[in-house]
DNA sequence: TAGTGGTCTAGACCACAGC
DNA sequence: CTGTGGTCTAGACCACTAG
């Protein structure tokens, strides 16, 4: 099951075609909702039979990169950042599920080369960035304090996007062909800033969510996100799934 | 790629042959280490072809269940509650690896019925169980606080362990067959009892991480962790990785 | 060396959903 | 209806490794 390990070319046949198309769809080449080639032109591109195409397919649709009907064929799936795994929670569904009224500020927004950057900083070169400082609110209560860094080589839209009204995270979602994501999680004292941001005392728990999201080599976002330690927890649930 | 839904009879042979097979497995019945049948065995005992029976063991080996091996053949995985994709630290080895010793204390242990528990007691009765509180040091200074039910109906031979020199953690690791786990993750002030044993000062930020592990319908074990918030965090990661 | 899983073939029938 | 993926067969050869 460790055909395609990271910088291995593949040895097997279904690893190489899995390998060939996964790689089409993480480049761009292929974009959410394109509709892939049917197993029988695969079949016949790779002069294999129709069971080891359906192999890399099959292993393609397990891990979600595609969707797969009858009729309809295949599609290269939309990516969902928010995992059944690891849910870091959508804030705005978050809150307006809780019937509170989402609200949203922009606070600063600036190129700059990144800063303060924890995350993924080891010997990575990384251009310039749209740096945006949020705030985002429940019933106009403070509830996260977001840094993000949004990597203008990998994001070039971003150069031109509004985001004075609109948080980064969402516009991502909409603009991102398809995405990894490392989370560090910890539990911190709030700094002078973030107590102020966040209405609370100097020094009040705020769980620290730091999540930096590539896709292949390429560095796009790295956020920052302080929590009201006492308005917000993560889930995380995992065990032996289907494969 | 949806054959085994929850409560939901496989509808095709490979889902049949995967589901019974995770049964036995999940039931403790195949213990971990148990060598499997192979393939031409349960080929004659379905009455189908190897590649059917290949499916289905291929599917349980990429979601951990079992290791597959050439000519050693199929055995029962051993469980990896530390998934690599959240990676709750072993907390003896994360301390070693930074050159620390690892200390540990047994505070507390007694046969009880559950108390404040917060995951996992919507409506489930869960009998009695032995609690134990410990604390974990590196180089004698206490890290983690930790309180841990663990539910004799499911682990009976919890009954007669010793936790006086042993954590709960790592014995369970060796004497549960196969776990699943949810968690809750939140930055919390401390209490005054977690302030005294961490010897951290009211308030101070901690991580507090709650898991349930469950196997099939019986759960197994629930744990209250105290991170001191200055000493540890968690990473956590995920993507369109492999099926 | 012998037995195991890993891979692959060249067919086949079926269920489903869009046309 | 037609084309698609889902499944399954009855073989085959190969690579790896424990004995």
């Amino acid at each position: 099951m460790h055909d395609h390990a990271p910088d291995d070319r593949p040895t097997t046949l279904h690893a190489r075609i899995r390998a060939e198309v996964e790689a089409r769809i993480l480049s761009g080449d292929w974009k959410p909702g394109f509709r892939l080639p049917t197993e029988t032109v695969l079949m016949a591109q790779y002069g294999c039979s129709r069971m080891t195409v359906n192999k890399a397919m099959a292993s393609l649709a397990a891990s979600g990169l595609v969707m797969r009907n009858r009729r309809a064929g295949t599609t290269v799936a939309r990516p969902r950042m928010h995992s059944a795994i690891l849910n870091i929670p959508d804030i705005r569904a978050e809150i307006e599920a809780r019937g509170e009224t989402y609200g949203y500020r922009s606070l600063m927004d600036e190129v700059r080369p990144p800063c303060c950057v924890h995350l993924g900083a080891e010997g990575h070169h990384l251009g310039q960035s749209r740096f945006i400082r949020s705030l985002h609110l429940a019933d106009d209560l403070p509830v996260l304090l977001e840094d993000r860094h949004i990597f203008l080589d990998a994001v070039t839209e971003a150069m031109a996007a509004d985001f004075r009204s609109e948080p980064p995270g969402p516009w991502l979602l909409g603009h991102v062909v398809w995405t990894e994501a490392e989370h560090r999680i910890a539990a911190v004292p709030a700094d002078a800033m973030t107590a102020r941001a966040l209405e609370v005392s100097l020094g009040a728990p705020c769980l620290l969510v730091e999540r930096r999201t590539w896709r292949g080599e390429e560095t796009i976002t790295i956020a920052r996100q302080m929590f009201r330690g006492d308005a917000f927890d993560l889930t995380a649930r995992f065990g032996p799934q289907a494969g």
